[in-house]
RNA sequence: GCGUCGGUGGCGGAGUGGUCAAUCGCAACAGACUGUAAAUCUGUCGCCCUAUGGGCUACGAAGGUUCGAAUCCUUCCCGACGCA
């Protein structure tokens, strides 16, 4: 089976960096996995790995979308096998990296995904409704998922909704084995070196011009409600930009919001016995390339 | 110094005689996750236990009134504002 590497884990916690030390010695590209660092033109806001420090290796799935319209899992799937595919055809090792666990499982558990894209209009029109509401109407289109959603999770309920409409109903979970054989790496920080790297990251990118980014990407039209969704730096930078909250209310709420971020990226994380962990404060760099070598030789 | 308003759980902030261990928001902790995933959502959240029940300590402090007080009275301490 072909092999690829993944490197996943908290945020700031060294995972670029791992990726291009690795992809140097064993000849590696990068495909990001990454639900923000696909949009154009969030470069500090998302710390997206500049040109320089990929030091020569290539990278994938940067700069891919538009920051006005939505990328989803699905697309990156499709588009991250493709780069997986093309990768391993010129001999070189595919480095999956990067922090949203939903995408590393679409393509490492290889998740069926319902082919149906997402309805702007009946997520706009369902979107008023309430969450019990919502459930009655899945129940009338497709009683089994109505039992098994989340009751109270409106996105859920709206996308098996917008599911079973096309498809009739709701196709039971499906994971299929991947054609390839991964090794995951995870990289875990102790809490109090994860936090001080999240405020250190977050000064970085203020003094880097995050929001002067932000203003230009709202120059090109980028709503501000859009921002809300980009992320919680972005969030609470568009919010200041509007005088809605001082310097501090934002500073506050951006480490809040890495933080807790962080957090639920380790819930993801926790649940997958196949991830090898390493604390990168802890100098294990070489267990990880002895690690790499011995999964990269069988 | 006088006057007014206020002091509630880690924080903000309800409650103004019983149904209050105390609405709610935040934080914290645990968790879910079928094309929004940096999103969305759930549970727990004073302490202890033989735990869909029981006990203890609590609403600035000390007394008091009452069958019963976070809620009423007195004094004291602290804060904000007003008058001096």
């Amino acid at each position: 089976m072909q092999k690829v590497i993944v490197i996943l884990g908290q945020t700031t916690s060294g995972k670029s960096a791992l990726a291009v030390r690795l992809a140097r010695i064993f000849g590696g590209e990068v495909i990001s996995s990454d639900s923000r660092q696909v949009y154009k033109g969030l470069d500090i806001g998302t710390a997206k790995i500049t040109p320089k420090e990929m030091r020569g290796v290539p990278h994938h799935l940067i700069d891919i979308a538009n920051p006005k319209k939505q990328f989803t899992v699905a697309q990156f799937k499709k588009l991250a096998e493709k780069k997986i595919k093309e990768i391993l055809g010129r001999k070189k090792i595919p480095i999956l990296c990067g922090g949203t666990g939903f995408y590393i499982d679409a393509v490492t558990k290889n998740i069926v995904l319902p082919k149906v894209p997402p309805d702007k209009k009946l997520r706009k029109d369902l979107g008023k409704e309430n969450a019990e509401h919502l459930l009655k109407i899945l129940k009338k289109l497709d009683a089994t998922r109505a039992k098994t959603v989340d009751p109270k999770n409106k996105v859920r309920i709206i996308r098996a909704i917008e599911i079973a409409k096309y498809l009739g109903k709701v196709p039971s979970l499906e994971s299929k084995p991947s054609i390839y054989e991964f090794l995951k790496i995870g990289l875990k920080l102790p809490e109090e070196k994860l936090k001080r790297k999240i405020k250190a990251g977050l000064k970085k990118r203020i003094r880097g011009g995050m929001a002067v980014e932000l203003y230009a990407l709202r120059q090109r039209g980028v709503p501000w409600k859009r921002f809300m969704e980009l992320g919680f730096d972005q969030k609470y930078i568009a919010l200041y930009l509007q005088r809605k909250i001082n310097e501090k209310e934002m500073l506050d709420n951006q480490f809040l919001g890495n933080w807790q971020y962080a957090k639920r990226q380790m819930t993801w994380f926790k649940r997958d016995p196949e991830i090898h962990w390493f604390d990168p404060s802890l100098g294990t760099y070489k267990d990880i390339k002895k690690e790499v070598q011995e999964f990269l030789l069988n």
